[in-house]
DNA sequence: CGAGCACTTGATCTATGTCAACGGTAGTGG
DNA sequence: CCACTACCGTTGACATAGATCAAGTGCTCG
């Protein structure tokens, strides 16, 4: 959990009007700001809230079709703050010029609930089966995943990233991760991997 | 986790079309149901999932305020299986004959997600806090509750119950949870017992 | 009375946390 | 170019919170 101070030194937020595409670990906006609410077209996003504490605490992820940020249409600001897990595509929301439809709202309200619930899944159970849920929700339609640090992994299943390691090393060993060095377009960071599943 | 088939034996499950009062452990609905849409108007509701191994596992809470099974309105069948923490009432929803106003679903929307994220918080940490968090949803407002049974409070927190005996236990010796034998109308089970927060 | 359920408590085990050392890969500045 | 710092990741040794197993209490219900 990093700092607030810390993280407010990143300026690399996005805040304008059309889709936006980011690259993993990117930031997309913080907790207190004003900005638009999206809907997240492709990829994975980390939601965190402001722990009492004052540090960012994991909170929750919204996967491709989730909405994300529409509290500032109710507030005027963020409630939580974003970043990307993987690669990740966002377009403003509510989509065009229409209103908010009811019907596509009932349908994600629906989903925020089957999300939660998927959430709730990867902090209970043992390490493994844990890591597991995390890595197929990653790598859902892919089966081709770049793992987000150790760290990120960590506080989403609330394991120390030691632990994140040794598992992680287990599955590649039990040949259930099947790691590749990326070389091409995919790698952003230099310990980016691409991992297959074998069995998905 | 009770196999579906024994709680397919209870038949205690409301599903009229007025306001419900329910007691404490009560089921509501069950996954796979048909039934109405409701909004949790008081008390505390626990969702319960059909995990693979087909047994129900725990998925999420809902609090005074917030829409469940709303997910009938479009699959024509409940996603979870809800059940209540604490003496609650349901009403139906949507509510009188005006069409779902797309103002009321952002907000639930927005809660629900901040639920999520309040539910997450549940299931990290040291096995105190879960539970006092736990609790403190449970008394908000009231600063007296009537605590689920120690397997509920198990499932949800992802301990085992005789750890949370050992916690309750703990925090009642520290004076911070004070009991007291229900024997009023709260009272609907001979285990009963109501608590008050010397910390709220 | 016996069976069932919720709970409590002790003794012991173990998965995971904690601490610590080390390697690889940028990036920065002299 | 090299030294230096900052991350990210791996691995070992050891500590511990919580799990597991087991026995026992009190209450209710038939």
């Amino acid at each position: 959990m990093s700092l607030i101070s810390l993280v407010d030194r990143n300026n690399s937020d996005k805040a304008c009007r059309s889709a936006q595409r980011c690259s993993v670990g990117e930031s997309l906006y913080h907790a207190g700001q004003e900005g638009l609410a999206w809907r997240v077209a492709q990829g994975v996003v980390r939601l965190d809230m402001i722990s009492p504490g004052g540090e960012l605490s994991f909170a929750s992820l919204a996967i491709s079709g989730d909405i994300i940020g529409c509290e500032t249409m109710l507030f005027g600001a963020y409630t939580f703050s974003a970043s990307a897990l993987t690669q990740c595509e966002l377009t403003p929301w509510p989509e065009g010029n229409k209103d908010p439809a009811s019907e596509s709202l009932l349908q994600s309200l629906a989903s925020a609930q089957k999300r939660a619930a998927e959430v709730v899944a990867l902090r209970g159970g043992e390490a493994v089966s844990r890591v597991m849920g995390l890595v197929r929700l990653l790598a859902s339609e892919t089966d081709q995943v770049v793992l987000p640090t150790r760290q990120d992994i960590a506080e989403i299943t609330d394991l120390r990233f030691e632990t994140i390691s040794r598992v992680i090393k287990r599955l590649e060993r039990a040949q259930i991760l099947l790691p590749r060095k990326l070389t091409g377009i995919h790698a952003t960071r230099s310990f980016d991997v691409d991992f297959s599943l074998a069995y998905p």
